[in-house]
DNA sequence: GGGCGGCCATACCCCACGGGTATAGCGTGG
DNA sequence: CCACGCTATACCCGTGGGGTATGGCCGCCC
């Protein structure tokens, strides 16, 4: 299978029409419908249903759109890869969530500086959940993630600290006075609804609950009185005016770790895990 | 890039030389230059350094090797589990090392086959090391690894179990009457050198002690008196005559874990699992 | 030191295949 | 029942991947 093959077909199980991935990959329909059928030919499987409206994908089909992504991943984390190796004074990539572990972060930031091979590193600051695909593809050499949040999948860890979670509250309600809530306290808040995070593809989940697409807009809500938010203790050095936090105490506990591509032979990376684990 | 160019710079980077590769992969020697070069322009990196005797990986080569194999892997895999997808009775494929964890192997099969939604199960025994590529380019959906030996690098896993490790020595050797052993004491044992097992590629490390390509062999030669090994301590129930085991307490620990590609999202492969970690 | 052999690059040719346009077949909905 | 939208088929063209022949370069051996 050449990844040309993977690229088609992924762009028809992801648009379910041979019209519309043949726009988006910049090609006429037919050669499109042709290499499809070709692919299916040599494979000797049928990856779609085709309708005269459409295609949908059957069993096998599915299987191939999970494999293909992630092949076509690990192709695009190869041509990254090797490019940056070329150049002299490559160096690493940290991705992690914005407004995420900032406490750590500088800490590491400071100690890496102070180790004998660092190199220059680059700090990318993203939303929930592209972490993974930038590891993944090769954007990014290694990450912090939030456990059970984020998911280790595929990567070589390890952990960094382990913390409490706390609830966001508006400063001045009434539970700010306790001392500790329990999750289902939460829950129970009538008037203060959990926000929606947006989904990888960028659209929202039903339910009350503001949508919100980053920590600036959560914290503003819940000093507002329209949320609350339960997050990492850590947070708490950070709070603006008007959000108080009070500990959760049956809440997940978070772990922060540092995750990077398994089978990495690079020397800075090996000096950042181990910086990052001494802290 | 294209999985073609991925393998021909595979194939290059593997022989050091452009004729070598090209009879590899069956075609002639300019064409797989021409298309060396074109990856290299696209790529904008030196990947090779030729000379009048063949050629020479340069970093950014050694970088692309790695990745490239990784990618390939993938590749495969997508082909070979869209296939099996497409089979109705298609069932798992466990791999593990011949003569390893047999007692639990056993106990597990047994297990899984009272599971409600349990599917043909496929035992494949491999030699050591040949686990991971399997698992990796899908010629195989589950196996039991056995750290520290096994990496689990870029897979998912649950851990099964703990032993210790016993040595294996010939019977009636002076020291199958002490009730355990250390592990400096099994080194210093003259004339009882540690086999050498076969690396990747399939050559031997230098040094003394037989070579040993798989577990007979080093019975055989553990009963001649030729060898000692130290081994997981469930081996002993499978003990020949002529092979005595004495527990080696400083040795590290061997714990044997189930692992899977991640993302998978069979159901057959979860209840396996969870069948496993009730054992 | 010169001829020789092995290796990679260049030059040139050919055809298979990827891509384009035109159009037919077909199911659906107004 | 027709019109529309989707996929499949037919046909053409050009690129580029593969082949052979050959040249240049370097180390080796006589």
């Amino acid at each position: 299978m050449e990844t040309r093959e993977l690229r088609y077909f992924v762009a028809v199980a992801e648009e379910l029409s041979f019209v519309r991935a043949a726009a988006r990959l910049g090609i006429a329909q037919p050669p499109l419908s042709r290499a499809i059928s070709q692919l299916e030919r040599r494979l000797g499987v049928t990856l779609l249903e085709r309708s005269s409206r459409g295609a949908a994908l059957t069993g096998a089909g599915s299987v191939l759109l999970r494999e293909a992504r992630a092949a076509l991943d690990a192709v695009e984390a190869a041509e990254r890869r090797t490019k940056r190796a070329a150049i002299d004074q490559a160096g690493l990539v940290l991705v992690t969530k914005a407004g995420a572990s900032t406490e750590l972060l500088a800490k590491l930031l400071d100690a890496y500086d102070a180790e004998p091979d660092a190199v220059p590193l680059e700090v990318l600051l993203c939303g929930i959940g592209e972490q993974e695909p930038m590891l993944r593809d090769g954007r990014a050499d290694v990450a912090l993630l939030h456990l059970p949040f984020d998911s280790t999948a595929g990567f070589d860890i390890e952990e960094l600290g382990t913390e409490r979670q706390v609830v966001l509250l508006p400063a001045g309600h009434p539970l700010t006075t306790r001392t500790h809530l329990r999750v289902d306290e939460v829950h129970d808040l009538t008037g203060l609804p959990l926000p929606r995070w947006p989904r990888r593809d960028g659209s929202y989940p039903d339910g009350p609950g503001p949508q919100v697409r980053d920590n600036m807009q959560l914290l503003q809500l819940v000093s507002l009185g329209r949320a609350c938010m339960i997050v990492p203790e850590s947070v708490r050095g950070h709070l603006p005016e008007g959000v108080a936090a009070v500990p959760v105490l049956d809440a997940a506990p978070v772990t922060t770790v540092i995750a990077w591509p398994p089978h990495s032979r690079s020397r800075a990376l090996a000096a950042l895990v181990r910086t990052a684990t001494r802290l």
